[in-house]
DNA sequence: GTCTATAGGCTGATAGAC
DNA sequence: GTCTATCAGCCTATAGAC
């Protein structure tokens, strides 16, 4: 044995939990909390399903635990925007670009927070939920900004943030399928992303402008 | 015994799979298809579980009768949009009205609706595909109509497509946590769905014109 | 046609060896 | 820290009484 003590049986508790929650995150996104077996999880992520038990007391908390982090990193992302001191038209633009960025990188956001919202928040902690109502604020706070300012005009902001939101996260949580009827596992498709940040962006500030304006 | 036969004990067979079906709808919107127990249905529904295996021939079969039922529904009620004669604009409008009439009568088929798409039509029998995409075509056919005709700026019908029907979608599809949220039952609330669908008319059809414009 | 009782299988969690 | 073996509980489906 190595002086060290590294069996090539033992990984360290990092590598086990990372792969513990990269293959839940994938798991919990595609089918959902009741959906997924800890059995899939485990063996996705190449270790024991005992792991989960062992390493994040069971599968409610590591399902919590993605989400926290998952919301963590949306929140960084999103503080730039909070705090910033732009024209509410760049702010909506930066935060489109940003919200496509961020589900680029995290597929699972979209879908596990969409999940979440059309279950009630059935299965995240109590503590959680308040980072979800920050995203939406965020939203509605930009469009409250543009008609107090003038530029936008005056519609109900609170169901104007929804349907900027909905299309959001709709778009990005449907990747899934618009794949699988695609047939193909559409590699090169990426510019989709590009061209749907494009016209969402054009769409709702054309949309908002305030103006002279038709009825 | 009446001469009838009509015991206090049994019901008729069309009623028992009404309670069924009104049961099961509400809970497969709520929680989603592995997040709901047959349990619960057949006591939200004052039957016998039994009598799901036996009226539907399984869970999955109940599940599909449903969403067959909702997206016949559905398919009706865009029967005459999709062989209007009439202006992009005035289709357009006419479909998101007509959505969001379907939302309040249907509440659970925007929700089951979005959680197929999310998990890629993972329950859903083969045959009932097709139903799904009709409803897509017909909102991507209207915006590439305004665009040939001219009325329609010349975005991607794909992913601006996408983009309103995940406007719709999202919004009738949160109305659950929107009430969670509010603490109480948001009685009359009503009117929010009123302003939703005007706002999100007047967005897109000013976002969608064609014209002099702007950038 | 409806019900009760039960079968048969799977799930998430844990105790204890290594 | 990881694994194997196993448990208790729950789920869906069915057989058979009424």
């Amino acid at each position: 044995m190595s002086d060290k003590s590294i069996d090539k049986k033992k990984r360290d508790k990092a590598s086990t939990r990372e792969a513990l929650i990269g293959a839940a995150t994938e798991l919990f996104a595609e089918r959902g909390f009741d959906g997924t077996r800890v059995d899939q999880i485990a063996q996705s992520a190449g270790v024991n399903k005992a792991m989960i038990s062992y390493h994040f007391g069971g599968k409610k908390r590591l399902y919590n635990e993605i989400l926290a982090a998952t919301l963590n990193d949306a929140h960084e992302r999103f503080h730039e925007i909070r705090y910033s001191k732009e024209s509410a038209d760049r702010r909506l633009r930066d935060f489109i670009f940003a919200f496509a960025d961020l589900a680029a990188t995290q597929p699972a956001l979209p879908v596990m927070v969409i999940r979440e919202v059309l279950s009630g928040g059935l299965h995240i902690d109590e503590d959680l939920l308040p980072r979800f109502l920050e995203l939406f604020k965020l939203v509605q706070g930009i469009i409250d900004q543009g008609i107090r300012e003038g530029t936008f005009t005056n519609v109900n902001s609170y169901v104007t943030h929804l349907s900027l939101l909905g299309s959001l996260v709709f778009f990005f949580a449907t990747k899934q399928m618009r794949e699988l009827l695609a047939g193909s596992p559409l590699p090169s498709r990426v510019p989709e992303v590009r061209e749907f940040v494009r016209d969402l962006e054009r769409t709702m500030r054309r949309g908002l402008a305030a103006g002279p304006a038709e009825a």
